[in-house]
DNA sequence: TTGTAAGCGTTATCAT
DNA sequence: ATGATAACGCTTACAA
C-alpha cells in the first residue's frame, strides 16, 4: 500500500490507532489490547493509565482490523422486505434493542423496493463475511437463496413466518386467526366477510394462507357458509384494505354483519372507508384485525395482538447467545398473541 | 495469531479467500483483487476466467480485510431517533435505496429506547471507524455529541431538522406550517386551535419552534386571535393527538372550527377522537396536519405533504458524491412540500 | 498485462 | 504481567 510512513498526515483526530496508545503509555500494543477489551493478564494499574491515555487520545478499535484478526464483524444483519410497516419496523427496534444492550451493531438489508436485483444481496453486497448472523423478518425465500444462506454457516433465525428448515419465531397464525373470527361468531355474526393477505408476491409466504385456513376451519366447525364474494384480499397495507372494502360493499346482494381481516393496516383501511361510505362500526359492520398496530388502540380497533418487537428481540437474543458460544441457543419458539375487544366488534343489530 | 496454517478448515463453503481464487486460476491475488472488482489491467481472457472461478468457489471478498486495507468500510451509519415513526421509516427506506444502488451497507443506529447510555453510541460502539459517512434523521444531539461527530471528520448530513454547522436536508417548516393555517384561514376560519409538537423531550429540536412561529405570525397577520386554551400539545404520535383532543374538548368555553396539527399522526389523533366524541370532521371541526402520512389519503385528511424518502434519498447521494471524491457534494438544501386538500378541511359551519 | 511484496490495525500465541 | 511477532485477507505501489 506504501503509504506516507508518518503518522497523522490528518490533522485531526481520526487516525489514532492502537500502536498510537502503546507508544504514549509506554506499553506494548497487546497489553493494549488487553486493556481496553477488559481483559486479564493487565495489572490495575497499568489498565487505568492505558484507559486514560486511550480516552484522551480519543481511541477506538478500528472494527475492520479486530474483524480480520478475530473473523467476527460484530454486527448481526437485518432482513426485511419493507421498513416502514408496522411489524417491520417494531421488529428492526425489537433487534436493536438486544443488539444495542449487548454492543453489536445492526445492519439492515430492505430487499422491498429493489426490483429484481435482489439477488445481489445474497451474492456480492451483502450478508456474506460482513455479518455474524442473520435475523430474517418474515418473507419467503427463494430455493436459490435459501441454499446461499446455508451455505455460509452463520446462525439464523426467522420472525414472522416460517421458512423451510430454518429457527423461527412467531405467534401461531392459525390459533390467532380463529380466536379472531370465534370471536365474531360468539358475538352472534353468522355472515362474515374475509379479508385476506395476498398470496401471490414473492415477497409474502404462507401466514396468508394459515389465516385463510383458520378462518376456513372455524366456520365450517361452526356451521356456517364462507361465501366467495364475501372473500376479498389486500397486501395487508391501509389503501388495500380501503380498495377491498369497496369492492366488497358495491357487490349486489346481502352485505356481512362482520369482516375478519388479516391485518390491522387491512382492518383500518375498512374502517375509514366504512367512514367515509356512511357505514356504521360497529352497528352496520364489526371488523376485526390482526396485529394491535400502534394505531389500533386511537382508533378503538378489535384485534388480536402480537409483539414484533419481543419476537425480535428474543431472536436476536437467541442469535447473540449462539455467537457467545452457547450453541443450541438457536431454536424456533411460538410467542404469545391475545384478542383484545375494543369498539369495532360487537353483535349484529337485530 | 497462529491459527491452523491449513485451509478451508470448515467443511463448507465459508473461508475462500483471495489466494484460495488466485490460486485455483493460476494467477496471483493482485490480478483476482483487479479483475473481482472490474479494475483495468487484466486481460479479457484472465478476467473472464478469474470471475468463473470465483463465481464457483464462492467467493467474496473479506469487508473486514478490505476494508483494512483501503480505510473504507463501504457502509453508512443512520442515526434516528425512532425507526417505528412514519418520518424516520420513511427516510430510512429512501436512504437505502441510494446505498443499495451503489453498493453500500447502511448501519442503523437507533437512539429510542436505550435511556441514558445513548452516549456510548458515539464513543465506542457507534460511528467511530465502522462507516464512512453519516445521516443523522431529525433530532436534536448534544453539544458534546456535536463535538465528538465534528471530530471524526467523516461527511456528515442531518435530514429533517437543523443542527447548527451541518448541512440539512428538509422542507421550510415555517412556509409548510404557514401554508396550512394560511388553508385554514381561506376556507373562512377564524377560530383555530393549535396542536403542536412536543418541545421539551431532548429527542426534539427546532421544528416543532418553527411550527408554532409560523401558526402565531399567520394568525396575527390575519388579525386573528390565537387563545392559549386552544393550544395543545403532543408528541407527533397518534395517541399524543388523541389526547390532546380530549383535553381540548373537555375545556368550557366556545370550541374552534379548525385546528392545526404540527403532524399528520397528531392529525389523525384527533380525528379518531372527534370521530368516538361525535364531534364530527370537518362539519364541526376541520383538521389540517404535515407531512401525508401513508395513511392520510385512506383518512382523506388535508395535509401539508413532504417526502422524507426523498430528502434521505438526496442525502444519502451527497454523502455517497462527497465519498467519490466530489467534495463539496455535501450542501444544505429545502425539500418541496405541498398542500393536499382532501376531506378533513371544510369552510366552518354557517 | 501481470506479479511481488509492503502495509492496513488488530488479535493471539508464545516467550519472557 | 508484559512484550515480540505472526497471522488475518485484502489493496496497491512498483517492478517486471
Amino acid at each position: 500500500m506504501a503509504r506516507t510512513n508518518e503518522r497523522s498526515q490528518r490533522g485531526g483526530h481520526s487516525g489514532v490507532s492502537i500502536e498510537d496508545v502503546a507508544a504514549a503509555a509506554g506499553v506494548s500494543t497487546a497489553t493494549v489490547s488487553r486493556a481496553v477489551r477488559g481483559l486479564p493478564r493487565v495489572s490495575p494499574a497499568t489498565r487505568q493509565k492505558i484507559l486514560d491515555v486511550a480516552g484522551d487520545l480519543g481511541y477506538v478499535a478500528s472494527s475492520s482490523a479486530s474483524g480480520l484478526a478475530t473473523g467476527r464483524t460484530k454486527t448481526i444483519g437485518v432482513l426485511a422486505p419493507f421498513v416502514s410497516r408496522w411489524f417491520f419496523s417494531k421488529a428492526i427496534e425489537g433487534a436493536d434493542r438486544e443488539l444495542h444492550a449487548r454492543n453489536y451493531n445492526l445492519s439492515l438489508f430492505n430487499l422491498g423496493g429493489h426490483g429484481s436485483n435482489r439477488e445481489r444481496l445474497f451474492s456480492k453486497t451483502m450478508v456474506y463475511k460482513q455479518i455474524d448472523a442473520l435475523l430474517v423478518l418474515c418473507m419467503a425465500l427463494t430455493h436459490e437463496e435459501l441454499e446461499h444462506l446455508q451455505k455460509i454457516d452463520i446462525p439464523l433465525v426467522v420472525v414472522g413466518g416460517h421458512v423451510e428448515e430454518c429457527a423461527y419465531i412467531g405467534i401461531d397464525d392459525y390459533a390467532a386467526a380463529s380466536t379472531a373470527v370465534r370471536h365474531l361468531i360468539d358475538l352472534g355474526h353468522r355472515d362474515i366477510a374475509l379479508l385476506h393477505g395476498d398470496d401471490e408476491t414473492d415477497l409474502n409466504f404462507d401466514v396468508p394462507r394459515v389465516r385463510i385456513l383458520a378462518f376456513k376451519d372455524v366456520m365450517m366447525a361452526a356451521a356456517l357458509p364462507t361465501r366467495p364474494e364475501w372473500d376479498e384480499w389486500g397486501d395487508f397495507t391501509v389503501p388495500s384494505g380501503q380498495a377491498a372494502f369497496r369492492r366488497l360493499w358495491s357487490k349486489p346482494g346481502a352485505k356481512p354483519t362482520a369482516i375478519f381481516c388479516a391485518s390491522d393496516e387491512m382492518a383500518m383501511g375498512v374502517i375509514f372507508e366504512a367512514s367515509r361510505l356512511g357505514v356504521r362500526v360497529p352497528e352496520d359492520l364489526s371488523v376485526v384485525g390482526i396485529d394491535n398496530h400502534d394505531f389500533a388502540e386511537a382508533v378503538g380497533l378489535t384485534t388480536v395482538g402480537q409483539r414484533p418487537d419481543e419476537q425480535a428481540e428474543l431472536a436476536t437474543k437467541m442469535l447473540l447467545d449462539e455467537l457467545d458460544g452457547q450453541i443450541g441457543s438457536v431454536q424456533s419458539a411460538v410467542a404469545p398473541h391475545e384478542l383484545i375487544v375494543r369498539r369495532t366488534t360487537a353483535p349484529p343489530q337485530s
